[in-house]
DNA sequence: TGACACACGTTATAGCATAACGCAATTGAT
DNA sequence: ATCAATTGCGTTATGCTATAACGTGTGTCA
């Protein structure tokens, strides 16, 4: 009865937890962290923590969403489905960067080949496996830099 | 009595504390979260995590120590007093990346002018004002990958 | 002297994340 | 059909990371 619901669609099925913790990422026009999440869930049935980071967990895994490591938080993943170098969720390849606006929240999510091609050049001279890559810049967006 | 205390060097004077922690995390060859610190430091009248984050925040504040978004943990600052692009611990210009091992605990610090190029390109592009950029590669190093 | 800045110490609290238990449902052999 | 393995779920308790708020002492500079 907890199993997957298969839809008609693309991309993985998803629980019931999984969709609402995405839903409500994916509605959000800033990052969120576990426990906003979680309180914004508590109408849902939603008790404790573990419930939003299971479902985190499964969501990062599908490339559905990312997290902000310099922020503890998450944000729904904004990648068109097709992408110049890749298959759009899944980040088929390349590393994805946050550009994170400190006054109003925004998160611009983007790819750039050659950042990729240098960090990937510096670890193949040193003989460094890579697993995961984060790149975040802190910063003020046009808007509010003003 | 609790001043920062001249030193006949160059850099900053650092107050006890400040060089109490700076020296812990100096000599170890990994990252430290502040509580780890914290207990390290029990023997030197240390107490309570603020003791440890005040002084952090100065040695961040200096450029001597790097905070590791990705781990909530700090280590001291490797670069050489001067680099091929700055002014060493200050970090004259330009953004520092890290590499860290997920068996071993080291990291290496670098730098990479065309990363940083690319980044600031984007920025630029985009109008955002870059406050503090966050790169940091998980993974295995050299000798663990074995 | 008084105003200020700054480092410090302490207690309490807030915010982020996981361990460990047990139950229910699905899946996929045998 | 049945059993074992897997997965998702819910709950309680706990641990780790970080800051708020208060007061003290000290050096600096009008
Ligand atoms: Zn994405
Ligand atoms: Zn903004
Ligand atoms: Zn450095
Ligand atoms: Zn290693």
């Amino acid at each position: 009865m907890n199993a997957p619901v298969s839809t008609p669609t693309s991309a993985p099925a998803l629980t019931k937890n999984q969709s609402l913790v995405f839903d409500v990422l994916d509605r959000s026009d800033a990052p969120m962290s576990a426990y906003t999440i979680l309180d914004r869930l508590r109408d849902h049935g939603f008790r404790a923590p573990l419930q939003v980071y299971r479902a985190l967990d499964k969501l990062l895994e599908f490339g559905m969403v990312h997290r902000l490591e310099s922020l503890n938080a998450f944000v729904a993943c904004a990648h068109p489905e097709s992408e110049c170098c890749g298959k759009g969720h899944g980040h088929g390849h390349g590393t994805v960067a946050f550009a994170i606006c400190e006054s109003c929240g925004h998160v611009s999510e983007f790819h750039d080949h050659e950042v990729d091609h240098r960090l990937g050049a510096w670890a193949k001279a040193k003989n460094f496996k890579p697993a995961k890559t984060t790149i975040e810049i802190r910063g003020l967006c046009g808007a509010c830099a003003a």
